[in-house]
DNA sequence: GCCAACGTTGGC
DNA sequence: GCCAACGTTGGC
């Protein structure tokens, strides 16, 4: 039997990269690169599998939630992005030989027809146990339960999708 | 623009 | 290994 599903959150500032300008790839997929935080590294590197779904959040928006849904393609590589010294993600440390940084591929669901912004998100008893409203909460890479990820498409009128 | 909450850095 | 200083995140 296939291994279980898992279910992720990725924040994004839609001033650097939303995800209307996923949508907008011409293969609706991006590498998910630039994240340097170990923690998330560690999520994107040995836990996210191929077919796990991920939300992408707008942080840092006006305003801030969940935007739609995507899917992962490609399970973690090196983050070539952190060997490129004119990238704004640069790391001398990280090298080819012995990469420190790693991304993954996400392919677009869809994007929700409103945006479930972080007070809907609040106001949800079934929500109140998750990462992202967890007071201080800041890791960029998120785990969600299943059972939150249905609750919010259910926000979004998504159920089932 | 403020600032709380974290994470990282670097002197010791 | 401690911890103060500094930088970043991200809601408001």
């Amino acid at each position: 039997m296939a291994k279980a599903k898992k279910y992720w959150l990725l924040k994004t500032e839609p001033t650097s990269y939303s995800i209307q300008d996923l949508a907008a790839e011409p293969t609706q997929t991006t590498h998910w690169d630039g994240v340097r935080n170990y923690q998330a590294r560690n999520i994107l590197r040995d836990e996210m599998k191929r077919g796990d779904r991920v939300f992408i959040y707008h942080s840092n928006a006006k305003p801030p939630g969940v935007a739609g849904v995507a899917v992962v393609t490609q399970e973690g590589y090196p983050d070539f992005t952190a060997w490129d010294p004119d990238d704004k993600h640069y790391d001398p440390k990280s090298s080819q030989t012995d990469p420190r940084w790693f991304m993954v591929d996400v392919r677009l669901e869809f994007v929700f027809e409103r945006l479930i912004g972080l007070p809907e998100l609040r106001e949800c008893a079934a929500l109140r146990d998750m990462e992202l409203l967890r007071k201080g909460s800041r890791l960029s890479i998120q785990p969600v339960r299943k059972k939150e990820f249905d609750t919010i498409l259910k926000l979004a009128g998504m159920a089932g999708k």
